[in-house]
DNA sequence: GCAAAAGTGTTGTGTCTACACCCATGT
DNA sequence: ACATGGGTGTAGACACAACACTTTTGC
């Protein structure tokens, strides 16, 4: 008889999409099961909750295990998901997270762990699947009316280098010109005052921007029905 | 010894922010505690999650005793709660909802139950007050880009009465004018056809409508950097 | 006729996309 | 010189708030 039909409560635990635009690509890190349930099947990392932490404690201390936690620029969590038969064997609730690792770290993993692409994610274990694109999605609202671009960038950058990660994350493309002109009327990008060297083929050398903040603001209140003016 | 220093799992309940505009004022149910902890407090109705349903099942089946479900005409997971000390006596992870009621219904409530304006709360239990609140801030947010005014409005309504229940959810004034020509651009609202005659005091008799979709849709994508024209 | 309430016309502002054009560099 | 990539100028579309004005009723 499985454990779930005599347990009175659920064991709960934490999942994370950790996202990062690499090789131009919006990828997910995965590792792959090395036993039953779903062997050979890619699943996302995490792992029980323990006694005496938070659920976000919990995340941040399993990936402990397959990232640097230092790596993560951003965290947030998504949603719980409770279906009694995402385990086939075991009454587990899971309450995922989003991270977000900047383009420019390639933080060490382990044997069982990879990067895959968010848009052709391998046979996965569970509804890791449907959590892996939920997490795509909002960070796909997040970057218009959020400055969550911080978190996937490095800390400094030519507006070209952005927009490819944008459009990886976006899934579409970004027009490099449209994309400074939002981000600097909304303060979001500062310029360092550098300025990069072209590459063999010339051209005029690229401004270096930094984001302003290094936290998650919303700054656009995407407010339609907003204050009346107090005037 | 508290349980929690033995149990190897939290125990797991659902709640939910049931939100109604009543008397021109966003309120939310609560019940008044009748023991410790808390005894006196006010919470916000759940209780604990079941073997072999999902959490949104247990809050509706929790809700249940409280609210007629029907009278339910939107919910939507909000957050999940796990400090450990959220709890005095016990481990206990919470999953919040929020739930809305439409203004023309008035639930058939127990005893201990009663609605209280969310800018007034009464003293909290636990963390039901930060969830209350949470639970404001996402209707507040989401009657700008979505048509989740359905779930507040009663079946069809005359422009002033949906004005009294935008500006009561979302705490300032709106102008009928204003609101009146952002739902129907975006195609919400639908005319019935039919007309409220004026009251005692004369004026033109008011157009009535209805929302054009009965369950959740995101209406403004607000996604300032959007896919590239495909001309 | 007059007050009251509903609804439309109109203007101004701001934000966004698209596209033409100018700039600074390598070869 | 000229190709290449970076950056600015500008015009058009659109959504919104504000407010003046018109419409339709009761008294």
């Amino acid at each position: 008889m499985p454990k779930s039909t005599t347990e009175s409560r659920p064991a709960h635990e934490s999942l994370a999409a950790v996202l990062q635009v690499r090789d131009g690509v919006l990828q997910v890190l995965l590792w792959q099961r090395a036993k039953q349930p779903s062997l050979g099947a890619w699943a996302l990392p995490g792992g029980r909750l323990e006694r005496g932490e938070t659920l976000e404690h919990s995340i941040r201390r399993h990936l402990a295990a397959k990232v640097d936690v230092r790596d993560l620029a951003h965290m947030e969590q998504l949603e719980t998901r409770s279906d009694p038969g995402r385990h086939p064997e075991e009454w587990l609730v899971a309450t995922a997270y989003l991270g977000l690792v900047p383009a420019d770290v390639d933080p060490r993993v382990p044997e069982d762990t990879t990067w895959h692409p968010v848009d052709e994610l391998p046979p996965m274990a569970f509804d890791h699947g449907e959590i892996a694109l939920a997490g795509r999605e909002r960070l796909r609202a997040k970057l218009s009316y959020t400055n969550v671009g911080f978190a996937l960038a490095p800390p400094s950058f030519t507006i070209s280098e952005l927009r490819g990660l944008y459009s990886a994350a976006l899934g579409h493309d970004v027009s490099a010109t449209n994309l400074q002109r939002v981000l600097l009327r909304r303060q979001l990008l500062e310029p360092t005052g550098e300025t990069r060297p072209p590459g063999r083929a010339g051209g005029r050398p690229a401004a270096v921007f930094r984001f302003a903040a290094a936290g998650l603001e919303v700054t656009d209140p995407f407010a339609v029905l907003r204050p009346p003016d107090p005037r």
